[in-house]
RNA sequence: UGGGGUGUCGCCAAGCGGUAAGGCAACGGACUCUGACUCCGUCAUCCGAGGUUCGAAUCCUCGCACCCCAGCCA
């Protein structure tokens, strides 16, 4: 068929890969450079995850390069302790800079003589104002700004004034560097912005070398310039601030002038994704740090067992637009069930264990039977699964008297323990307070293997851990972090007050397969009809393991009692 | 009331004047030793009102709604 008008199959279109895919076309540019330009100052997130997989997906789609860039123009703010979680997290989700790492304040050089050609065109001035003076000078939304008193102030004293800043000569706050450009402009942005501050502090890459640091939207462009970017991606809040990138490097006559380009961050329901917010999270200890399984942090998110590819897969199918869209929570459970369905083995586990005796099964005797590791995927082989007289069948899976459209176990009904036997439920045992604390089965001998010998139709198949052969582990079951599905949205004065009190439940005494005693860190499970599950990586040990619910399956019969 | 954006199915999102892709969800059905998976099938006339055109989601006009901007943060 055709042609080049989808050099891509199987990408979804959207309008940057158009605008890429046009520019290649008309030879603007022969490949692409595109970068992820993170400030250091904290743990990233899913929101994150997005700009990594467009900036460095057009790179690897398109044949170009993406750049990992610390734009670390703040040292007030910044810590190398973000830098190395930042490496690791992109790499993680399966991205390589390869040999371009670089950071803005490896620039910081070329910024100064740069700013000094601006004051030499008489395009910078320094400001003298207060930065209370000068906020009332900027002007309104609706109302021009005023220009400030030094505003004409000569070449020669601005050099003068921005190399004894520079020298360490006056006080942080005292004197700033600003555009030229104009006080009246509709966009506020204009009207002369601050393009460098004092700030008497180290710096965690350049030391003391500097008491003069560089504002963002002075420093992008000319980073962006620099490292011969050609299409600098950001989200929308920068829109307005184009004007000032563009006007930057056209005043400098950059010999390179990428054009940037705005897309809508991500925004998941049931969660937040302010750096603000995820942060106060883990200092009031609301949550168990920024690797708590239930933070949409990517630290969070791997803990919980989510695998890069599906996250990867998420941030394909959410596609990039320009409207500000909410992607529902389910979209990314999805995303991890659909990548865990074909991948991760079949196990059986018990959470919440009920006890289960086998009348007329010989007592003390022991049967194995082979489970496949997944149903539709022969190749990844089969396991052993020891069988014995009394085993923990999960507590859900019965119920004294079967609600409507139950298929479970139930008095004198008929159930398959998954591999093993057909069994019969024939009477139920109780403690003092009328909890049931066993049940007593009879089973078909014919059935071992758990297919019938007289082909009757077994609905309901239930799984099950032998008593003798369990091993015991923690399992902790997580579920949205909050309940409402934009916290802190309209009626919710404080998002905190929308945090769900049940995001975390931890089982004990939950019982194994003695198969799961090989599980290591990067195992992936289904256990099967309850979910994904991994180790977790922090609280887990040999002698005591601890598993996470990555993801439930999906249950139409939960869907069904609603 | 200034400026910059956005508005296509419940949630995302293609579409770029030629007669509304896809994904998720939902619903119906098949299959099933996981109420899972898989598989079939159903599911929009494009914020509103005018206009241009043989023909408009796509062009024009006028509205409406929502988001962003007044850090010496990024």
């Amino acid at each position: 068929m055709t042609t080049t008008e989808t050099p891509l199959p199987g990408k979804a279109a959207n309008f940057i890969r158009n605008i890429v895919t046009d520019d290649l076309k008309s030879g603007k540019h022969k490949s692409i450079v595109t970068r992820f330009p993170p400030e250091p100052n904290g743990y990233l997130h899913i929101g994150h995850a997005k700009s990594i997989c467009l900036n460095f997906g057009l790179a690897r789609d398109f044949g170009g390069r993406c750049h990992l860039r610390f734009d670390d123009t703040n040292p007030t703010k910044e810590d190398i302790e973000y830098e190395d979680s930042i490496k690791e997290n992109v790499k993680w989700l399966g991205f390589d800079w390869g040999e371009h790492m670089y950071y803005a304040s490896s620039y910081f050089e070329q910024f100064y003589q740069h700013a000094l050609k601006l004051i030499e065109k008489g395009l910078a001035y320094v400001d003298s104002l207060s930065a209370d003076e000068m906020r009332a000078l900027r002007g309104t939304l609706n109302e021009p700004g005023k220009e400030s008193p030094y505003r004409s102030r000569g070449v020669d004293e601005n050099l003068d004034l921005f190399r004894r800043m520079r020298a360490g000569e006056f006080e942080e706050g005292s004197q700033v560097l600003r555009l030229k450009i104009d006080m009246a402009s509709p966009n506020i942005n204009m009207r002369d912005p601050v393009i460098y501050r004092i700030r008497k502090v180290e710096h965690h890459r350049t030391g003391d070398a500097w008491c003069i640091y560089p504002m963002y939207d002075y420093a992008h462009c000319i980073s962006d310039s620099i490292e011969g970017i050609t299409h600098s991606i950001c989200t929308l809040e920068f829109e307005d601030h184009r004007p000032l990138y563009d006007w930057v490097l056209d005043m400098l006559e950059a010999p390179c002038h990428p054009q940037q380009i705005e897309f809508a961050r991500l925004n998941l329901s049931y969660t937040v994704m302010s750096k603000r917010k995820l942060l106060e999270l883990v200092q009031e200890k609301l949550v168990d740090g920024w690797d708590d399984p239930r933070m949409p942090t990517l630290v969070g998110i791997r803990r919980r067992g989510f695998t890069p590819e599906s996250i990867r897969a998420f941030c394909e199918t959410i596609g990039v637009g320009k409207s500000d869209s909410f992607i529902d929570m389910s979209i990314l459970e999805d995303a991890v069930r659909e990548d865990l369905n074909i991948r991760a083995p079949r196990a059986m586990a018990v959470l919440r264990p009920l006890k289960l005796v086998i009348e007329g099964y010989p007592e003390g005797e022991a049967d194995e039977f082979e489970g496949a590791n997944h149903p539709n995927d022969p190749a990844m082989g089969t396991r052993t699964v020891p069988f014995s007289k009394t085993v923990y069948i999960e507590r859900d899976d019965f119920q004294e008297e079967p609600a409507k459209g139950f298929f479970r176990l139930a008095p004198g009904r008929e159930v398959r323990l998954r591999y093993a036997y057909i069994i019969r439920c024939e009477s139920v045992l109780k403690d003092a307070s009328g909890e049931i604390v066993e049940v007593r089965c009879s089973y078909d001998p014919g059935s071992r293997g758990g297919s019938a010998p007289d082909g009757r139709k077994i609905k309901g198949t239930i799984h099950w851990v032998s008593a003798e052969h369990a091993i015991d582990a923690e399992v902790r079951l997580y579920d949205r972090l909050f309940s409402t599905p934009n916290p802190g949205g309209k009626n919710e004065p404080d998002y905190r007050t929308s945090l769900n009190p049940k995001s975390i439940e931890v089982l004990t005494g939950c019982k194994m397969e003695p198969s799961l005693a090989a599980s290591t860190l990067d195992s992936r499970y289904q256990f099967e009809r309850l979910g994904y599950f991994c180790l977790d990586s922090k609280d887990s040990c040999p002698q005591a393991p601890v598993f996470n619910r990555t993801a439930t399956l999906r249950d139409s019969w939960n869907e069904q009692k609603r």
